[in-house]
DNA sequence: CGAAAAATTTAGATATAACTAAAAATATAT
DNA sequence: ATATATTTTTAGTTATATCTAAATTTTTCG
């Protein structure tokens, strides 16, 4: 199978192509894998060679469908194993992500088979997102961000696009919570902004908050 | 902390030292570890840079009190995720070992902590083995293995020393489980091997499987 | 004891995955 | 359009953990 460092490089590549749409650019990833463009560009050389991407020098890459798969089944281990730590052993949802990211690499397709049964193959993770099935695929979770979103437009917060311990830390701070219902009371047109009002209070989040909390049902 | 293979190697180390007592051998840590005298020697010399062991060139090895502390987290995480799978995701006993391997290099006290306390504390893992507790401390298990049995002594089948899935599948095909009450019937002086005798049925067994058949009440 | 055998260590190489600094390609902007 | 800035790649280095082959030390035994 593949390495740590490869599994690793294919969920990032995933999470931006999935965000994005277009190519990926080396910078990007080595800004999300915390590395520098020059181990990037060596990765995705080998990554290439394995068939897992497309690359073409200069011009960024996109996972291959072998890629895609490969992708899935590493983040379907990583949301299963927070699942569990949540679920059975009493984890917060912001202690999770470090502990799966080294949990997601244990190589047994019995295990996490296993696993999944023993949580009664949940369908969304701790923080809201979905936990693909062994064949990758995952039910539709049509959310919105709240960047997105225009001004009097309200929906429920089922998702973060950031699940490291800091922003749910922050989140927990402000007292946003899965399940809240919020509603986008005003945008700030200098810097983007958004002022937010719950059920309880009111505050205000910038852009790139914004763009990491997921409502649904939103209008 | 560590690395997995300087983990690995505490393992192996201290697991060698408590069935021997004496200074531990390179030769017989790389057939252990299934590598070279050659890598044995470099990585005792950085074992002996952190003071994980006291090491004497051509002498052989054996841990300082921080290896033998650090040998034993590393035990009691590889115990307690045997049990894991074993009790909670019902592995067989003979398909753990390798998993666990794994499992146990995964960096988290919170983690092990609440592992514990979900699986109530156990104090011996699927293979009869103790599990050291947070303190590197274990219940006192006294147990004999069957080759330094007398003929005519008898006891009861409570661990292994080798919980390797080859060993243990072995075990199952000659219908020898934990728990049975196994007799010595008879030594052969020519090669070692012993005689045996369960409530249902005798069988030879070589010496070096004597060697890995740990017994309880042998009288 | 001293030669042969066995065990251990050293020296030098390899693979992985990172890095820095410099070079090359692409994008931007006047 | 061309100079500048930005992005990306290349070249060369580092650290970890292996390995093989040769050298050295220890052990064994006639």
């Amino acid at each position: 199978m593949y390495s740590q460092a490869e599994e690793n490089y294919l969920k990032t590549i995933y999470n931006l192509e999935s965000r994005q749409g277009s190519e990926v650019s080396t910078n990007l990833i080595a800004s999300k894998a915390n590395t520098k463009a020059s181990s990037v560009t060596d990765m995705l050389k080998k990554l290439a060679a394995k068939n897992l991407v497309q690359y073409k020098k200069y011009q960024g890459v996109h996972l291959t469908e072998l890629g895609r798969k490969s992708a899935l089944k590493v983040i379907r281990k990583h949301r299963l194993w927070e699942s569990f730590l949540v679920q059975k052993l009493n984890f917060k949802w912001d202690e999770v992500h470090d502990i799966a990211e080294q949990l997601e690499h244990v190589k047994s397709e019995v295990l996490i088979e296993k696993l999944d049964a023993f949580l009664k193959y949940p369908k969304l993770d701790p923080h809201g997102d979905p936990i693909p099935d062994a064949h990758g695929r995952t039910i539709l979770n049509k959310t919105v961000v709240i960047s997105a979103m225009k001004i009097g437009s309200a929906g429920v917060f089922v998702g973060v696009r950031d699940s490291s311990s800091e922003f749910l830390q922050y989140l927990n701070k402000k007292n946003l919570a899965l399940g809240d219902r919020i509603k986008v009371i005003d945008i700030e047109p200098f810097d983007g902004s958004f002022h937010i009002e719950t059920r309880t209070h009111r505050l205000v989040i910038t852009k790139s908050v914004a763009e990491n909390l997921c409502l649904k049902n939103v209008k």
